[in-house]
DNA sequence: CCCAAAGTGGTAAAAAGTGGGAGAAAATGG
DNA sequence: CCATTTTCTCCCACTTTTTACCACTTTGGG
């Protein structure tokens, strides 16, 4: 499990130095072989390459008639890109991946599990504020799995 | 069950000393292993490691669709970090946590059953009295658990 | 009043982060 | 097709941060 948050930042040529916490994980799964791809909430999403995989599979077995499903191959599968760590533990975001996500020095790198977020730190930091301040909005509405979720 | 308010002082690293009655709990369950994450008060919740995965277990089942929930997994799981107590019942909370509680160095640690609070000493005073002020206005319109509630 | 335990702050070595440069490869234009 | 320029990649060097350890101060109990 990737867990925490991380600021980062991008040197000029557009690389990024993973947190170290991290490092033997991605070494051992994938032997330091990342796959980057694109979200709808304008970050990026970085998975070890074997469950990135994985994921793959599921997407092109997607119905190629659905409108959604195309989408999102489209998307998730047109962005893909293989990286590797440097010596450093450094991987380089290609151009197209760091327009799409409006970075340019200060990122937030967050861990989700099997994968990590990576935001532009501006644009993580009011997400987030709205988030925060709309679910005292909310309230209702919750399914039963979150009504009953304890903390 | 963790209980009480202390007022604690961060150092100028970001260190916290755990006060001494909990550490025996909190190295027996855990092995001295705590992970901190965000409340969306915008304090931290300090949870003893086994405690947390749980948690976390609960967080991850949670159906990916609903954006509820997503923005629950990003947030709890997303600043979830794992802290190692030292050798002076002390742990070092991350810069990135301390920002989005505004922590620099008077804090208040609530105790609170399975894991703690910490909040910044100023906020978690004006909260507190506002929580005092707005109660009395309530009085109506309470769940039945609470109703039905004597203290 | 003294002792022990807890709290607090600092230091130095090690690790991580950061930036840059030289050579190789690729792209561009004549 | 060749020459020139640009981009990319790998590697090295420097700076900053982190971490482990130590020392002093304060507090509380006997």
């Amino acid at each position: 499990m990737f867990r925490g948050a991380s600021k980062i930042t991008l040197d000029s040529k557009g690389r990024l130095a993973v947190p170290s916490r991290y490092r033997d994980r991605l070494a051992t799964r994938g032997d330091g072989h990342l796959v980057a791809t694109v979200d709808r909430d304008y970050c990026l999403l970085i998975y070890p390459l074997p469950d990135w995989e994985e994921i793959e599979r599921k997407l092109v077995r997607l119905p190629a008639l659905n409108k959604q499903a195309r989408r999102l191959q489209r998307l998730m599968v047109g962005y893909a890109t293989e990286l590797e760590m440097d010596g450093h533990g450094r991987i380089l975001l290609p151009r197209e991946l760091r327009e799409f996500a409006g970075l340019d020095r200060q990122a937030m790198l967050i861990g989700q599990g099997n994968k990590f977020e990576l935001w532009d730190e501006d644009r993580w930091n009011t997400r987030r504020d709205e988030w925060l301040s709309d679910e005292e909005a909310d309230g209702a509405g919750l399914p039963a799995e979150l009504e009953s979720l304890s903390l």
